[in-house]
DNA sequence: ATGAAAGCGCTAACAC
DNA sequence: GTGTTAGCGCTTTCAT
């Protein structure tokens, strides 16, 4: 028994009430084409004065739909996520479309739960952004509900899947740098461990390094267990006392570039002059730090409205054939690699 | 084994394959107490081998509940609500229910709407942060699922409401300000318009100046649109531009109090020697400024917590009385007040 | 154009 | 303990 709170109308009481069958009302609640002006009045009288709210559960029930998406997010808690989520929600919306949201952790077993299905049949897609899953993981699934991948791993399995140009993007960083004399360039947020999520960015940063003959090797790489601002500003340091003198980083994401520049802050070192910073991911922090961060910058409204269009497109068991799409990216050159350029807030009004 | 793509394994197939009646399979999935274990193990046997997943929908019409809540909140950009709907969707998870994300973007008209249930939801509970909602807004609310309000802002209205002591905390950062010796602090972000929703903060700020004998008049004030990073610089820069020198600042939230900090940083302005900052939210990108940001912390870890118990509370019917509850704060004191003390880090590491 | 009736998949009386 | 059965509120043939 549905503990009753206040007053349960029904399609049967809206009928009774205007003296015509459940049918007529469905007819009018639903916007049915053939329906008398006349009728369509009359029943809507009876819909206003009992204050009639259709059921959805009892529809979903009916149709099998929920008019609900799922998103499965590594970390609310980065702000690229949370912008991105804020693009998703949106575009759904604009669809009629609710956004049902699940954070992973980024951990492996959560991501697993999520892409399982154990939302059962709440949601009529899902939308996840993996961190650890394994193309393994994916492969057995046999849930029904749509699945659309977001993010940089890349998995040769039969889902949409929306990202930038990874290696393409972090090329264009790099090449920034190089344009502005750096020689040294550092990478920070490799992975440790033995998948790399961060294997993309790390193939464009080495690739353009090799293309101008600079180096690239291992010494330059500060791997982190993390992506949050503390391991970037762990590796920095690592990197500053290895000997080894970059004049310029270019980071995994925003946070650790952040993280990074607070390092150099630390001990002296000055952002560019000494040191340049470039991140990935733009997130407004990186506009408004005392430097201003030099980022990529994803189209995340892009990603968002790709992403939920692509689960809709396979609602209803339509099945196209899966496809990658690349979202646009360009970059957002600010004062952490450019210097303090003209009149102030010039480079930070960039975006 | 599923057969086909379309996976439609109903209860009654479970109890056909197992030879049992609906009732037996229900019991079974809902850890109904008397089923013997081989009847339990039976049953379940089934459920595998066809990969029964319970119909939410369904379950849902029968008993009036979706185990799903919503949680509307005005910007997912700003990362102190990121990190609330973290903690939000935290809680909800560890009592089996599961969180649907709105923004609001802070605008009337859309937390109107989301809280009059629109599109009518499929949810058992709502928890809004509302901005520019009125009492009035409220008082009409027809809905009849539960809603939690959260947030600064205080109505009379026999809502349940979670919030810090917003005056307690003003009160206890201008404190610190005066203690270091500050004479005249400003206020960054008191809102322009009819509403004031920094109003409890504002007052704090006031209150404890006048105890102090210290001054906080209208110049010291600074108004502002929004609450983002780009409104605290320009605040700042308007303050510094009044002729007016305060030698603290406070402002409503940390984005802004970050922005103030990048306008001073460009101006020269030393910080804190010229001009101490503190902030409100403790929300990590303080942390990790170039000059960690002071900062008033909330519990949101409690917040997430308090609020989904509140909505669950009134679940089924159950109308416990309206209460106010007051979660904890502290001030967490960085490097915008306190200088760089001691060794490098030592502040940042705080919290 | 409108009505009657059959379920969607599940839970909870109530029987046995 | 387990089975039978009646709906939850809605959409949807199929008549009329």
């Amino acid at each position: 028994m549905p503990e009753g709170n206040t007053v349960r109308v029904s399609l049967r009481d809206v009928a009774a009430h205007a003296g015509v069958s459940v049918k007529t009302v469905s007819n009018v609640v639903n916007d049915y084409q053939h329906v008398t002006p006349a009728m369509r009045a009359r029943v809507q009288r009876s819909i206003d004065a009992l204050g009639y709210r259709p059921n959805l559960a009892a529809r979903h029930l009916r149709k099998g739909r929920t008019g609900i998406i799922a998103l499965a997010l590594p970390e609310l808690g980065n702000p690229y996520f949370a912008e991105l989520a804020a693009a998703v929600i949106d575009s759904a919306a604009a669809h009629d479309y609710t956004v049902l949201l699940d954070h992973t952790g980024g951990r492996r077993e959560q991501e697993l739960l999520v892409c399982r299905g154990f939302r059962a049949r709440v949601i009529d897609g899902l939308i996840l952004s993996p961190i650890e899953l394994e193309a393994e993981d994916l492969g057995d699934r046999a849930e029904n509900v749509p699945l659309v991948l977001l993010g940089e791993r890349e998995y040769d399995l039969p889902y949409d899947h929306i990202a930038i140009d990874n290696v393409a993007a972090a090329r264009a960083a790099v090449r920034h740098l190089i344009g502005l004399g750096r020689r040294e360039v550092a990478f920070i947020g490799a992975r440790r461990g033995r998948s790399e999520p961060a294997q993309l960015r790390v193939r464009g940063w080495r690739e353009e390094l090799t293309a101008a003959g600079l180096p690239s090797d291992a010494g330059l790489v500060a791997a982190t267990d993390g992506w949050g601002h503390a391991d970037g500003e762990a590796a920095m340091i690592r990197l500053l006392d290895s000997g080894r003198r970059p004049d310029a980083v270019f980071a995994y994401n925003d946070p650790m570039a952040i993280g990074a520049m607070r390092a150099l802050h630390a001990r002296g070192v000055r952002v560019p002059e000494d040191i340049a910073v470039a991140g990935f991911d733009d997130v407004v922090e990186g506009r408004f730090a005392a430097v201003s961060l030099t980022s990529v910058s994803p189209d995340k409204e892009a990603i968002g409205r790709l992403a939920v269009e692509s689960v809709l497109a396979r609602l209803g068991g339509r099945t196209p054939a899966p496809r990658r799409v690349r979202a646009g990216h360009r970059l957002a050159e600010r004062e952490s690699t450019l210097g303090r350029v003209g009149a102030f807030g010039a480079p930070g009004r960039d975006t």
